[in-house]
DNA sequence: TTAATACTACGTTGTCGGTCGAAGTATTGA
DNA sequence: TCAATACTTCGACCGACAACGTAGTATTAA
């Protein structure tokens, strides 16, 4: 028998539902009542959504005192999401070239996807990864050079590919650039790196990454970007 | 502003049209009818169904006398899909450790996945092109080697890449195998072969790909597989 | 203990949409 | 021309379910 496709697209494909999901792509943990604001219903309603998103194990939930932590279940939850948000994406502006919405600029330039970074930052770094020849792109795959592992080893990261059966690098489509940056192994240690120096930290209640100033300088010195 | 995903999530998410989103994984273009047939409804019904996914750019329709042709708007909607039956499929699978479905076990040995071949067969393909070193995996991530170059070429297979962006191979998840096998313009140009060698005809009105005895011979002679 | 917070269970309401019957239009074939 | 087929439009019905108010149960803080 086929599987039912149709429960899984049938919990996402409810706006509320849709919203806290698009919500928990930041891939930060969040409260029920958190979920609930971000999609503008009350506890009741949310409790009822968040229930039958864990049913349909697209979310796992740890229980923190009296509050209550979701999160997506898995890097494919995510990955089907993304896809989800790419063709949403291509099909609106393929409609109505009017109101191409100008979107909030900082969810534009940098945002998290997940675990990893994406926006027109995360493609500028996917980008000079490229030229540096430090990833290489064939076929749409991207892997680790010898350079590659040498640079990231040199700047202490530590993507040792584990037993775990997630790539070390692996491209991700961006939705509002329509070009790939990194995702995998090391572009999750790249976020968590950024955050770690104190370069950048995630906005409250949204998916926005935002940068210091000095923060973008030396993140931009450290993968030699153009900003 | 994001993409909203819950419209085209809540086109898959309907039983109905998921029904007849699966059965046009097949690849082949169906008619109105026969998709009402496949999904057991009136064409009325239908009719206002197929209206909605063409609206929601997840298919696309060719008039041709007083037929209408159903089909997939691309490849990327047929990975959308692809992508949602390996969650459901583990989503099924880990839920009751009972009734593990047999399933149809020709769809489980060979079928159509949009434009290529999946199921056991397909696996084994896979894996003896990876023994010969015909094609490389490295990460989770496929490409042709010298050698795969040279054999597709000797067999006559017409692969340019062509200016399409399409890449040449691409490992896809099994939902069945759990297991990868080959998509991209390779897997597409191997299932067209397989046809045009009368190895082996699509089954009407399923996505099972019935060899002949002679065909799965020659089949698995001609990829060194066993069977 | 008392009060406040976080979440849940239950019952009600109201809307949305899947379904089909009836009737209509276009195309094909005899 | 007439009849059969393929598909669509309209209208009505009805079931499913999102939403919330009320009333609960945990957990924390004072």
């Amino acid at each position: 028998m086929q599987p039912d496709i149709a429960v899984v697209a049938g919990l996402i494909g409810e706006s509320t539902r849709a919203r806290m999901l698009t919500a928990l792509m930041g891939g930060k943990a969040l409260t029920a009542t958190e979920l609930a604001v971000e999609a503008d219903i009350t506890a009741q309603t949310a409790s009822s959504h968040l229930n039958k998103l864990v049913t349909g194990q697209l979310l796992v939930v740890r229980k923190q005192g009296r509050h209550k932590y979701f999160q997506l279940k898995g890097p494919k939850i995510a990955a089907l999401l993304e896809t989800l948000l790419n063709i949403s994406n291509d099909i609106a502006s393929a409609r109505p070239p009017v109101t191409t919405g100008p979107a909030d600029p900082r969810l534009r330039t940098a945002r998290v996807c997940y675990d990893h970074l994406a926006g027109e930052l995360s493609v500028k770094l996917y980008d000079s990864l490229i030229t540096r020849k430090l990833i290489a792109q064939e076929c749409e795959q991207v892997q680790l050079t010898a350079q590659g592992l040498d640079f990231f080893a040199d700047i202490g990261a530590s993507i040792a590919q584990g037993k775990s059966k997630r790539p070390l690098c692996k491209s991700c489509l961006d939705w509002s650039e329509r070009r790939s940056h990194l995702a995998g192994i090391t572009g999750q240690w790249i976020l968590n790196d950024l955050f770690k120096q104190g370069w950048a930290r995630k906005d409250l209640d949204s998916r926005v990454v935002q940068f210091t100033q000095q923060g973008l300088r030396l993140f931009s010195k450290k993968y030699s970007i153009d900003i």
